[in-house]
DNA sequence: CGCCTGTGAGTAACCAGTTTCTAACATTGC
DNA sequence: GCAATGTTAGAAACTGGTTACTCACAGGCG
């Protein structure tokens, strides 16, 4: 890198000390006026020198004011090309009050739900031209709120997939994290909108089409104990009339879906019902090794539509959800909150029911 | 639950004639030299007049030097305590030079390679204590590395998956977008360190596992023609001897490799090997559609092993490839380089074959 | 008792932009 | 011919920290 600072065309080694290093060196002291060349990146200060204007005139060039004559303009932009010069983002995020970046903060970086809020915020906020600080929280809830006020200092604004902090300490943040939403949950009397997925509906979705497939007896494959989607699935599960529920812990990965199959062979149930996409899969996989025929004999379910949830084998039942989409509007709605314009109200997006090969008649 | 907003305490309805929000009020304008309270947030200016010391000593206690006297110490933490101060992250890029912050450019979020970058990237970094920026380059590979530039004006450095800019624009470029590192990929004569996967070697291993089973036709999947790393899987394919290969253009999602089930079955080869995991799982199930019997007919495989491999049916014979250690290295590296060590040399991971059941002896 | 040294805190000069005034000049209107 | 108006571009005051100097004061030593 340094390196090439060695061949350039002849105009470098402006005589004496080419080398001054650390920006702000003696050299200052006694010439800093006309000094030789500070050496560093050009500085909107060496463009001025270059360009023979002021600093004010170079920043309004570079920041297309119409109010610079043609020629001027033309002579400043030739200066800052031939230093290579860039505005610093740093200072202008201090004078701008500003930083062009909003930041998102999940718990798990792993899970496909999340990813894709991700794909949609970025791309949304990418042709925007608003770069994307992400962070995961994989810690305790507590690590959670934290790490959103620490990204919080440095963006314009967050979006927030915050499963486990409790909402009084939402509520009593709010204020701070402004301006934000919240994604994959709701909290009364929050002062953000939030977009958020109607659990219950989705879980009614797929009790209807097991019912009338003739299930009576259901197992529910619980996700992490903490998790507010989980809580509202499982809630919306036990208030369906008419069912013979087992409830069995599990989680939220491949391996916790797997690793349940035997007991979901030995509770009897005709149907599983999985907390979402992964442990579904998972549970088929054990399934099949155990023998057990799906959906001859057990009917499966997932939640979430993930990309794989077309490849398991047999296709999996699932109930959609638009993750991108949630990307995107958290985006819009961010937009809005940081033009000072209102960022609307909760929405709560209807999961849809894809009905695939992984559900079958219940057996008699 | 919209329900509960309903009945709880009466503490929704806010009057919202409290609601003076703006800050930056016109109050700041008149008596702005001793005046009440800038009404602003509190910066280091009012923190000092507040606890009666200099600038100074506010911001050396805020770094916890030691030559402040512990007592003044105390008083000036009060007095940013009662004002609710935090250091604005901004001014202190500015000041410090530096900005607690990483970028990682990917071509692709969705591509579960990148994501595990990502994760491992986003834990290393997280522990020490630096945010990170992503980037997704969706875009024509020209877009890849204007945003890499981009990018590395809001951060002291990079973590690159370009898996399309050519060489030459990466090396001409090096030197401003340096420090970084460059993952999925090798580029002579640049000075930065790289952590690539020798796909000779994952094909190398796969070859051998499917002509031990004495496959001897072969068809690959290809990846995006783009790809550096189709090009070395492709290449590698090619040079090994013996085999009568077919190659059918894929691309890198479930999709693509679920449409390409049938030119398989058309080109008669026994063996399909498949550009990475998720063709792999795509043609398995067009296979299965087919009526064609995997590993009975036609053998398969992936490559990377990502989460899923092991749920597919039948699970998916593969070569895995640590990519979440891809991103924890990554960030040794460039912690090392942000701090003027040397990041190391190239380092390339030798995949490891794991034999499932997607494949089995050819047909005879 | 006076000089030297060390410590703690303040002054002011940075960091690199943006923006509000203001001044100089040209143009227009009466 | 002179005042009023309208451009430009510059000076200087911000944005909010950090830190190299400097200085005052206290204690140790000759």
């Amino acid at each position: 890198m340094k390196a090439s600072a060695q061949d350039r065309d002849g105009d470098d080694e402006r005589k004496e000390a080419g080398s001054g290093r650390a920006p702000g060196q003696a050299a200052g002291r006694i010439a800093g006026r006309r000094g030789p060349r500070p050496a560093g990146p050009a500085t909107i200060s060496s463009v001025a020198a270059a360009a023979g204007v002021s600093r004010a005139t170079v920043s309004r060039v570079m920041n297309g004011s119409p109010s610079v004559h043609p020629e001027l303009a033309a002579r400043v932009r030739a200066a800052a090309e031939a230093l290579d010069y860039e505005p610093s983002a740093a200072a202008r995020r201090l004078a701008l009050g500003r930083t062009g970046t909003v930041a998102l903060v999940v718990p798990d970086l792993s899970n496909p739900l999340f990813q894709n809020v991700l794909r949609g915020l970025s791309q949304a906020a990418g042709k925007a031209g608003c770069q994307l600080l992400v962070v995961e929280s994989d810690e305790d809830p507590e690590e959670e709120v934290v790490l959103a006020l620490e990204a919080r200092r440095n963006c314009d604004g967050l979006v927030l997939a915050s499963p486990r902090a409790p909402d009084g300490r939402l509520r009593e943040l709010s204020e701070r994290l402004a301006p934000f939403v919240l994604v994959y949950r709701e909290v009364a009397g929050l002062g953000a909108p939030s977009l958020s997925i109607d659990n219950r509906a989705g879980i009614g979705e797929i009790v209807a089409h097991l019912t009338a497939l003739g299930h009576r007896r259901l197992a529910y494959l619980a996700g992490p104990p903490a998790s507010a989607g989980n809580a509202e699935r499982l809630a919306a599960l036990r208030a369906a009339p008419g069912l013979e529920l087992t409830v069995l812990p599990c989680g939220s990965m491949f391996d916790h879906g797997h690793a349940a199959a035997a007991a979901v062979v030995e509770c009897g149930a005709s149907a599983v019902v999985g907390f979402n996409d992964m442990v579904a899969s998972g549970v088929l996989t054990g399934l099949r090794e155990l023998n057990v025929r799906v959906p001859g004999e057990v009917s499966v379910t997932g939640f979430d539509d993930i990309a794989f949830a077309r490849y398991t084998s047999p296709p999996l039942t699932t109930v959609s959800i638009p993750a991108n989409e949630l990307g995107r509007q958290a985006w819009e709605r961010l937009w809005a909150l940081m033009n000072g314009e209102s960022g609307g109200y909760n929405v709560r997006y209807q999961p849809r029911l894809l009905v695939r090969d992984s559900t079958g008649p219940a057996p008699s």
